[in-house]
DNA sequence: TTGACGTATATCCATTTGGTTATATATTGA
DNA sequence: TCAATATATAACCAAATGGATATACGTCAA
């Protein structure tokens, strides 16, 4: 479904979350130590973890007391495609661009 | 400045404007045009319109009587780069992705 | 078994969002 | 000059968002 990547791009819409991704991208987080690196509250972080999870963006698992956090980097990729459908357009050269989006534009 | 990115994120968030990307991706269109492919009002077009516009997604000019929209795409080069720092996750198998990431998390 | 720790949920709030209808503005053909 | 066309803006609204504080819950150490 396209609603796969509605969550997706929803998710990723506040800054924080994508911060949050950045992080967990280094390695596995506890929300503690996701924590340290926000300013807001720890009830504030644990909304954009649920956002994450509810998108599949990020995976929990307990341990201890602690719950430990981990990207799931594959609903990424739908983002990824869809961002790579541009790509051309920055590839080329400036003066070749508008040639391309003029002939293009014969519909 | 990050703002930058947080405004293409945003833009990015509605469906209906990844919509109107896609559709000025193939060529300029009118607005006009562009409304044949949504069901909501002209008014609420013309507001996703402004939002593209205002994050430099988009530009306008004038001509006759209508308004011709363009894809200026070089605003979305940050999301892929955001998104390609991301997919060594997907390239790799699996199993060997757990590794990597507790291999990482060597903290 | 109790208190402290780690995290999630409940509740509340102001702001933003995405839509609507009504109206304004600019351009053009008659 | 005037009506029609193309688009933008104004004003309004319900729902969603992102934050706060208060509280609940599970786990562990004493």
């Amino acid at each position: 479904m396209d609603l796969v990547m509605d969550n997706t791009f929803r998710a990723l819409s506040a800054p924080a979350r994508r911060g949050i991704l950045d992080l967990l991208a280094v390695g596995e987080r506890t929300v503690t130590e996701l924590l340290e690196h926000f300013a807001f509250s720890q009830p504030a972080l644990s909304k954009h973890l649920r956002i994450l999870r509810e998108a599949g963006l990020v995976t929990v698992r307990a341990e201890q007391r602690t719950r430990i956090y981990r990207l799931h980097a594959e609903k990424l990729r739908s983002v990824s495609e869809w961002v790579a459908h541009y790509e051309r357009f920055w590839t080329q050269k400036l003066d070749d661009l508008g040639a391309v989006l003029d002939a293009e534009a014969q519909r």
